[in-house]
DNA sequence: CATGAATGAGCATTCATTCAT
DNA sequence: CATGAATGAATGCTCATTCAT
């Protein structure tokens, strides 16, 4: 039945999908290898090819399922807060939480986000857009709002908190995994918030 | 004479650190072939073989050399400047005059700093230390005087710091490439100094 | 009904036929796969499983398809003309025009005739006796009838004039497909005829 | 020393050309693998890439080291006979004896000559002229002297010339092995002298 | 009758490493 | 001190074949 064939082959392509994430993100993409992607998400080596033209392929496929599952995120903690402010908190939290749920996909993105002349570059630089996109929007309306200093850099900031939520997080999760997300997201926002004073 | 033959080794050697430095940091370590690096250096390929011992070993003594470069940049900035505060500034102007002038080795730390199981993982990790170590002392000194908030999480802090400079740098020299050290300078101290109010 | 499936499995079949007899004169046996042969015969790979054992199956099939053709239209030539001569000439323009229709065919025949150790070689050299065994015939009757010379070498002859009209036909549609097929034959047959006084 | 490492190199490629040769004559380009060919060489694979770019690139200069060789005999033949007669029962006992000793050149050449969209079409179709060309050239002197039909064909005759032999001559070698080659070049012009009178 | 997802052996190609010169 | 020819294990990818539906 087409169903059931279907039903099937979505199954293959979620595996793959879990085991390429997984290894690509510990040992970055040339040193994965497409055996141990099939090995990982046992099934044969050509079922890989069978499901995606390529390991490029397979690899541009998993940055766009991970950039639409932040941005979703992304967009459910906007929704769920009120002012800019409590919205920039809930995201700074929704960061830190995907990157706990999703450590492998973090250290991905560190690695090839601002690296060129790779085939997937112009695909990844899109999706960045668009979540870094969310941030800025609320950016934008909290400094539209009086919320946020008038001459706020909003292209910079918002890259700025997407990068040091990113830094933290994979820095947490390498050098103190056992502290706890809320801990982490505290000290997060109260080094924000310093007035370091500088 | 021993002497110009130890020139002409350091040379062989400098050109070697050169290549290797721009080849790996724009395609990655396992995208970057000995061959590449040869090439590159205007030798043949085993004449890297006969200065370091593996393309390991290789790219373990670039790290080396390269955060030896920033931690020395790091002391003179803050050797340059008064109070915390003010080598705080300083030091974000170091590690920004820094990627900007070594582009290619901020990608490769974005790439492997938080990388784990690699064989050179150890090595970058004391390596961090040793430069974000200066960064830490700077917090911890203006905590001290009271310069900074007394229950600042130091470590997070200088971590957060020295990242999300990382991060600014790089997309600056990514996406805005004419924009100058000054102006970025001073918006990412603009964004840092902002009472974001969240 | 029976009458209707067995119509639609002889469809298929034929489909299949006519798919790769064109993809592998064009591009060789080995580099046209089972693949590109269900594509073109717009059915599902499984189709050609089902009606062939294998793939080298299909390709046998297909030469003793294409042989017997050729075969056919030789005895046909044979039968519509008179004197040995008559028909020698008649064969010449039926070897031309069958290739003109299977310009394909025959570059396989060109490429597979005389290669040893394949699997269908055996069948390959019972089909070419079939054909030229036809030429050498007319060739026999025309020594013994007084129209050729006593002492023609009639095996090599009537290779020969297989192998002429093979090899200037495909030289025809290959390098000079506007011309016509008229203006071929009537040049092919003034060469052999030319006194060429070697 | 150089020139030891030359001649080694030189060796290698030798040994390389010999084995590929050999193989792909005889089970086609498609069907030779390039371990085979290292193994028949008797050097690692690796060996066979340090020398040629690719299996394709092995191939052109295959068919160009081969189709140089032969036309370096059409030469010679014409420069060792005296009218054009005789310079074309030269040039066919010399396509004869170079198919003897390169049988399996000429099975390749059967194969591949007027194959098109293959890569290297490209560089046959050339090389071919060149060949045949020498073909060409005898027959319009001949043509100009008097010695042939004024208004032979030269393109297609020469074109039937050069393939007549290569399908004599393989099909010689496939199917009478044991013959020699002044047999089957007396009965090959003796064909090509009857008037067949059709 | 026909399908198409899955398989795994096989292939062209790459590349870190060795070593004779 | 330096070279570059040679190596062979590893890798991305192909494709004939199988089989459950």
């Amino acid at each position: 039945m087409t169903d059931g064939r279907t039903r099937r082959r979505d199954d293959t392509k979620q595996r793959l999908y879990d085991a390429a994430m997984e290894l690509i993100a510990e040992h970055g993409f040339s040193s994965t290898t497409v055996d141990d992607i099939a090995v990982a998400a046992g099934v044969a080596k050509g079922t890989v090819y069978y499901n995606f033209p390529s390991k490029n392929a397979l690899f541009e496929a998993l940055l766009r399922h991970g950039v639409g599952l932040l941005t979703t995120d992304f967009r459910a903690a906007v929704a769920g807060a009120g002012t800019p402010p409590e919205q920039a908190v809930a995201l700074i939290r929704a960061e830190l939480a995907y990157i706990q749920r999703h450590r492998s996909f973090a250290q991905l993105l560190l690695s090839e986000m601002w690296r060129t002349n790779r085939e997937w570059h112009q695909t990844l630089h899109l999706l960045r857009d668009e979540a870094v996109g969310v941030i800025a929007e609320v950016l934008e309306r909290g400094v539209a709002e009086g919320h946020f200093d008038a001459d706020l850099d909003v292209r910079m900031a918002s890259a700025a908190l997407f990068g040091v939520c990113l830094v933290v997080a994979v820095d947490w999760l390498v050098f103190e995994p056992d502290r706890s997300l809320e801990s982490v997201q505290d000290s997060l926002i109260a080094v924000i918030r310093a007035r370091v004073g500088i």
